[in-house]
DNA sequence: GTCTATATTCTGATAGAC
DNA sequence: GTCTATCAGAATATAGAC
């Protein structure tokens, strides 16, 4: 019986270090929903601790300092943007790639807005924290994306329209649904976004996106 | 020759309350980029006092206190953004609407960049700053707007899309021009936005809509 | 690992001389 | 109208008992 009380009901059997994993999880939770809505200067980590139900002081035991735990989250949020960056396959036909990445793209930020509106944060503030992370690897998936939609203009497959605006059009399209929802709610006189709300978005700007690069 | 020196050589003769002028938009001009940074919680009086060349106890003699001095900078805004709204005329034709709408959204997103990111902060954190204009003539102007557009569909003389998508998706792709722009600059690898990359991508804007909602 | 108490710096705001 | 000096409270961060 003795060993039993170290087991998590929640989350399964004693493991070392689980504790650590949990409560670090925990804390992380609230500081992204915390930094999410106030910045990072905005944010306290008083809020983050009230938030997260653990006395200040543990927050510093978990992560350095304010910077450092603001880092953490801003790694976890990269992470969840990278999968997606890489639900842009490279298939056949430029129309499939298109509607499947909308749709991926606006899962995204139906059911991770807060990772949504902590990057649009960010970008707004002039990204100072986001500088390596924005010259590696996404400098290059850019220009790879790219140049396969030059080469579908090439093949007549869709109309001459410039790559990268086609590429900002679909991301600010999709992301306006996590970041600007308060304006949304107002404007359609709805209580809350359902995931009726998010399909019906995401057909829209499937049909205005394909038929507006000519894709059939 | 006295009269002279009490006049401003900038800003043409004297008058009355001038002083008083030009030290409060001096303060709500650095303000608006201190907020528009960090957001309401992360801007501090020194830096703005800093940045506006004054010392830190001068905006409290121009402004009741910080709130009182974001409410100022969010009013200049929004009476920006009005304007904006207004220029979704009700021509004749669809495509010249829409035309002149996206030119003019992108126009404002060139000429206004802090103006765009200082109400996106305000929609992500939630708004709360803004529940009482976004009640009023707002939700007011949306309705009617909506209901052109579906006039336009029951004439057939665009695609069976709703409406509300349609604006989100123009809303969206024009201000991430401004708010996004670290992001953009990255991508498309290039120093500055210029005003030849906000008609590019302006065209680019206007192809996909109109082509994507059917307007000929 | 957890938490109370506290050191130290910073922030918003005011008083009062000029 | 302007500015220096300063307050009270809040912020980050740490010390040290348990």
């Amino acid at each position: 019986m003795a060993h039993l009380m170290t087991e998590s009901i929640l989350r399964g059997p004693y493991k070392p270090g689980r504790i650590r994993e949990q409560s670090r999880e925990l804390i992380l939770q609230a500081a992204e929903a915390e930094f999410a809505c106030h910045g990072f200067r905005g944010a306290t980590m008083q809020r983050i601790a009230e938030s997260a139900q653990v006395p200040k002081a543990n927050i510093h035991y978990y992560f350095s300092n304010k910077l450092g735990l603001y880092g953490a989250v801003l790694e976890n949020t990269l992470n969840l943007w990278d999968a997606i960056f890489n639900e842009l396959a490279s298939h056949d036909e430029p129309a499939d790639v298109l509607s499947c990445y909308i749709d991926a793209k606006m899962d995204f930020s139906r059911t991770h807005p807060t990772a949504s509106r902590l990057f649009a944060k960010e970008m707004i503030s002039g990204a100072p924290h986001l500088s390596a992370y924005l010259q590696q690897d996404y400098r290059l998936w850019f220009k790879q994306r790219m140049s396969i939609f030059e080469s579908w203009v090439a093949q007549g497959k869709m109309d001459d329209v410039e790559p990268a605006h086609v590429i900002f059009m679909i991301w600010a399209s999709t992301q306006y649904y996590a970041d600007f929802e308060p304006q949304i709610l107002i404007a359609t006189q709805t209580p809350t976004l359902t995931e009726q709300s998010f399909t019906s978005a995401a057909d829209s700007i499937k049909h205005i996106i394909l038929k507006g690069c000519g894709i059939c």
